[in-house]
DNA sequence: AAATTACGTCAACAGTACTGACATAATTTC
DNA sequence: GAAATTATGTCAGTACTGTTGACGTAATTT
């Protein structure tokens, strides 16, 4: 592997760092925190044979029971067919059950059975535990800011999703939208 | 769909909320946010016909100059033969070269290139630029608790790899391990 | 000399994403 | 009312990233 025949580039034996005036450290915590934060539910998935689309689809469909397939096609950000086998397995499990649209009959409105809630809960229950710890000698006003700073991760253009779902108790409403 | 062979259990109607102890607006942003955060290396990625793989394996490369193989797998916690296709590309393109190990030639030391390099920062650069707006207007205070928090989220075992990263120039070290 | 380690590679497979095309039923538009 | 559009479902084919298990080679350790 050191005789190449082609002109390799020179090793660059320095490392990247934030000097470069990329914030390398938070990238990096973002990805090391995101793998960990779904290693738990994948844990538990793979005991049903389902996988992290399916835990998706299962924590939209209970975070807004009614919702349509296209309006949870435009929350998860992928095609139909990507959507299509995920959703069919978690029906024939009886986790989601489909009612016609009450308005319009072509739509299928996407409600968690009890079955369904169950394992939502299940699933995001570990995740809300390394939550916890994380935020553990942590007040309320961090837990806002963190609340606010992934808030702004987002795209501007998506986070209207995001407050479609039900007021907390406290209340996260910071500003009018 | 209405029809169904088997009993289907009944659909409920209410929402989760974090009522039921459940952290569910972080959950939710959290895959929001980190969705976003990924996408803008997915979409240059995809000029090079690379993978969010090819760029974890690129990023790591950059910050840790010279690591070896296995300590990559280490980090990243994938198989060796997962990282194989993606780092053989690497290898092929001229964005990394392996330097066989000083001490025991068995192992291979991973360098960036100049053209790894430059790869590197530009996938960085989305990311970093999408951080420093989310905050924007927030204080060093705000971005080192962002930070905690985000280590925090790391399962403990794993948090010694974070650290193996060079210093930052306003020192992240909070403690002295 | 034998066992172990670091790495590379091969075959086979699974999960999740994609594109593009086509079908059906229901609704809206002209 | 006929035509266009919309919501959903489905089919075929493909790509990327991950998995397991097996095998081979060179280098190091025991």
């Amino acid at each position: 592997m050191t005789d190449r025949s082609h002109p390799a580039g020179k090793p660059i034996r320095t490392a990247i760092t934030d000097e470069d005036g990329i914030d390398f450290a938070i990238i990096e915590l973002f990805f090391f925190a995101y793998r960990d934060f779904t290693s738990d539910p994948d844990q538990i998935l793979s005991d049903y044979g389902f996988g992290r689309a399916h835990h998706r689809v299962l924590h939209f469909v209970n975070r807004r029971p009614g919702l349509t397939v296209a309006e949870l096609l435009d929350v998860l950000k992928i095609t139909k067919q990507s959507l299509a086998r995920v959703l069919k397995q978690l029906i024939d499990t009886d986790h989601i059950v489909q009612l016609q649209g009450p308005r319009d009959r072509r739509q299928r409105e996407l409600y968690p059975t009890a079955k369904g809630r169950a394992l939502a809960l299940a699933l995001a229950r570990p995740q809300s535990r390394r939550i916890h710890a994380a935020l553990e000698d942590a007040g309320a006003t961090e837990r806002t800011l963190i609340e606010r700073f992934l808030e702004a991760m987002v795209n501007p253009e998506l986070r209207a999703q995001i407050d479609i779902v039900p007021a907390k108790t406290s209340g996260k409403s910071h500003g009018d939208h």
